[in-house]
DNA sequence: TATTGTTATACTCTATAACTATA
DNA sequence: TATAGTTATAGAGTATAACAATA
């Protein structure tokens, strides 16, 4: 019965994937918010919290620690947005760049295993149809 | 770059769903786990403590409260296990089953709605590439 | 008045160690 | 010795309210 819903089916197969994620990303030092925030800025370049924070649904509060210590890391900069003196655009740094390059790679090859028994039209089919869901 | 990786898109799925489940769930007072135990129960009576744990990936002390407050609410019986004297089975009783056949319709309409978009053939393909990942 | 970033805090979910009773 | 159920507790993730600075 269980097996029949989409929620249901959609957290454990995301169990499986997260597990295998936290592993691989721990040799970075990267959580999965971690993660997805580098990418983001690697992507997007000066980007504030607050974009970050609609664009990835975690609430503003839960992201400032998150900042704060990848700036402690030197993994990214704050510097003063352009055009808005409250906001904060955020830039990665060199290292910051070098990390998330080697851990989307990283991603990528551990996304294939993950997905190892799909043919690579049923993994794009998947991803597809999970963005009908939430678009 | 994070909308081509399974994790991602599984887990953004997820959090829509989850989020209709909660609010409608709301009404019967069962949150996901609740929801998710007495389901197995009522097509499995008589199940442990330990089955429920390895069937959903719920660590056994995190299971104690939750079933010690369905028993309370008289949604489900302990009674002792027929071969294992260490062991409980778990059944709904009356009331259990009446709410939980509630739920279940409740569940799948909500479950109706957040795949609108999908066709009822693609909404199959869906979970069947899902189970692929994780089982 | 509304929004950005922030602090403090609380709540839920998940994880670990250790105990008892039975196998 | 191994397993089922339990207790206590710690940690991670997520949520709300309220504040200063800027728009």
């Amino acid at each position: 019965m269980l097996e029949t819903f989409v929620g249901y089916n959609a957290r454990r197969a995301w169990l499986v994937v997260t597990q295998v994620f936290a592993e691989r990303m721990a040799v970075y030092g990267l959580k999965q918010a971690d993660f997805s925030v580098l990418s983001l800025l690697a992507h997007n370049p000066g980007a504030t919290s607050r974009q970050l924070c609609s664009t990835l649904d975690i609430l503003p509060p839960n992201l400032v620690n998150l900042i704060a210590a990848m700036d402690s890391r030197g993994l990214i900069e704050r510097r003063p947005h352009p055009h808005d003196g409250r906001a904060i655009g955020l830039h990665l740094t060199p290292a910051g760049e070098a990390l998330i390059r080697d851990a989307e790679r990283t991603v990528t090859q551990l996304e294939a295993e993950a997905s190892a028994r799909l043919t690579a039209r049923e993994r794009e089919t998947l991803i597809r149809l999970l963005q009908k869901i939430y678009r």
